[in-house]
DNA sequence: CTGAAAGCGCTTACAG
DNA sequence: CTGAAAGCGCTTACAG
């Protein structure tokens, strides 16, 4: 591997110049930058990032901990968030909890004993207790959350406004004339599935509907299969249910499915509303109302957020923690339909 | 930050020794080591990968390049890349050519530069020239193909028999009764979609159906939209077709909705088998025959192969390239059934 | 405009 | 069993 030695050598200078040379600093006269410059390239010269990261103490690497990799709104922010850091020079470390505190913790660690610039985490649903996040934050390593995160933690976020989009799904339910209104929620940790319970709750409240508790189910693993199940259930004890408001896609997608077997007509007998908009939703028969979550957008405002942090803390200026909430979109399909009056 | 220096003036002892000592070096006394390992974990000590990675050359990183992060099959082999990587103590930093030639070489490069370990690569289907490659193999990095690949190059790969994995997509038409089969092929560029076409025109001739070119479409960016949109053409020239072998999911999902919507009935009008076995596949309606492509399995392998390489290459072993064939199997579904005789 | 020197934080061959 | 010293390949403050 050629080194800056070997340029040195070659030209007869000393490793300093070639150095600064390298790097156009304006104190190498233009002659001889020029000559390194064409030497370097000649040599096929590539610095040594491990060298580097050494001396700057920076390695233009930051760390990605989502719960899960094979999951569309996942991949989309993935997706938002290397496009976002190549453009910035960075490199993405990714990392999957599987919906577990412990991995989280465990990746966290891997994280920071690597040294990356900065983390970006949405938690595992497992995810309780935040020890683990404010060890990282009291290194000083810029941490930002996405999606799924922890309220009480003091850093950047970027979230969209659950609550509110519930609200939205579920007045689009009663706006079509639904009165008896499910909910397949989440389970009881990740503060989305709170948020979402209550935006529904708070709409039939809003609307004069009574609530029912016996009309929210919590699910555990949030999976078609579970959408399967739970549609059952719904249809044994709930024959009156004429809406259903689903805290995610891949499970309405079951729950449809199971309707579909059973012959129960969607939307005709219950309207459907799921909530993410992954692709899916668009090409199953019918095809899916639901809640668009900007996942790519989601990737790249993190990685923003987080990039400014780095360079801040880099440069030791005062910089202020910000949370960004992102809107969402109602995207009416074939499963919800106007009731007849 | 905590360094060993840190560790050597708080016991009174040298750096070496600390060194050794965090090491388990047999050289060094049972007690120091354990003072060592004490103080180490009081401090709260990590050792600096920067300088770790000076020294030893090596990073335990590697790097990949996909074709597209938002992408069933592909988010599920990065799940096994990672999942396998990290048994092994490596991370993984992703980057996406989104099927550019020209990306796929800057990518490439930047992981070259930044001194990865080893790299996983799937090809963009725009790649025709394969030096950027050479160049990786002849600078000793080790490379690894997967998915989509380049015959001529020399290295590991992890691939499926596509050839024979789209015989066996024709074979099951034909059994069932097809006469008129038709073909949405990929691009002319990705071995993948050649192999698949040679694979559907081989099992024609097998079976004495004559080759009839008018049948197979060459598609371009493999989208959902355009499974619809050439669905269209087939039904607008080619009424008579019974079957057809689509050479993705996502493309034969499109087509699916192009004839439910014009009221073509699959299977009963037409039969569609697809590639892949994307989630998807199986909760569409009606349901989508495919081969199913083990990304996962396909991630693990090709990681292991990396990981073997990196070992060998580094002790000096002397190493064979080896190419995995993975298993496909045929997965039956709704949208294909026996023709009445 | 150029360069000698220190130092980032490790690892390891070598001496004792 | 312990440690002084060299070196990985850069960057940069400082001197000239």
């Amino acid at each position: 591997m050629v080194t800056l030695k070997h340029i040195a050598e070659e030209l007869g200078i000393s490793i300093t110049t070639v150095s600064k040379a390298l790097k156009e600093y304006p104190d190498v006269s233009k002659k001889t930058r020029k000559l390194v410059r064409e030497t370097a390239a000649m040599l096929n010269y590539k610095p040594n990032t491990f060298a580097v990261n050494l001396r700057t103490k920076e390695s233009k690497t930051i760390g990605l901990i989502i719960p899960e990799i094979v999951h569309h709104f996942f991949s989309s922010v993935v997706k938002g968030i290397v496009s976002q850091a190549e453009k910035k020079g960075y490199l993405v470390i990714t990392l999957q909890s599987n919906e577990s505190y412990e991995l989280e913790k465990k990746q966290l660690n891997l994280l920071a004993n690597k040294r990356v610039d900065g983390i970006l985490i949405s938690l595992a649903n497992g995810t309780a207790d935040y020890k683990h996040l404010k060890e990282i934050i009291e290194d000083d390593t810029p941490l930002v959350m996405f999606d799924k995160i922890a309220k009480i933690i003091k850093c950047s976020k970027v979230i969209v406004d659950d609550r509110k989009a519930a609200y939205k799904a579920t007045q689009h339910l009663i706006d079509i004339g639904c009165k008896r209104i499910a909910h397949f929620r989440g389970p009881l940790l990740p503060q989305n599935s709170i948020d979402r319970f209550l935006g529904y709750k708070q709409a039939l409240t809003d609307n004069n509907i009574l609530y029912d508790s016996s009309l929210v189910y919590l699910l555990n693993d949030m999976s078609f299969e579970e959408g399967k199940l739970y549609a059952k259930e719904l249809l044994k004890n709930h024959k009156d249910v004429d809406g259903i408001f689903i805290n995610t896609d891949l499970v309405a997608i079951g729950a449809i499915a199971e309707f579909n077997n059973q012959g129960i007509k969607v939307p005709e007998q219950i309207n459907v509303i799921g909530f993410s908009n992954w692709f899916m939703a668009s090409v199953i028969s019918p095809s899916l109302t639901t809640i668009n979550q900007p996942g790519f957008e989601m990737g790249k405002k993190a990685f923003k957020l987080l990039y400014k942090e780095i360079r801040y803390k880099k440069e030791k200026r005062p910089f202020n923690y910000k949370e960004i909430v992102l809107e969402t979109d109602l995207i009416t399909r074939e499963s919800t339909k106007p009731l007849p009056f």
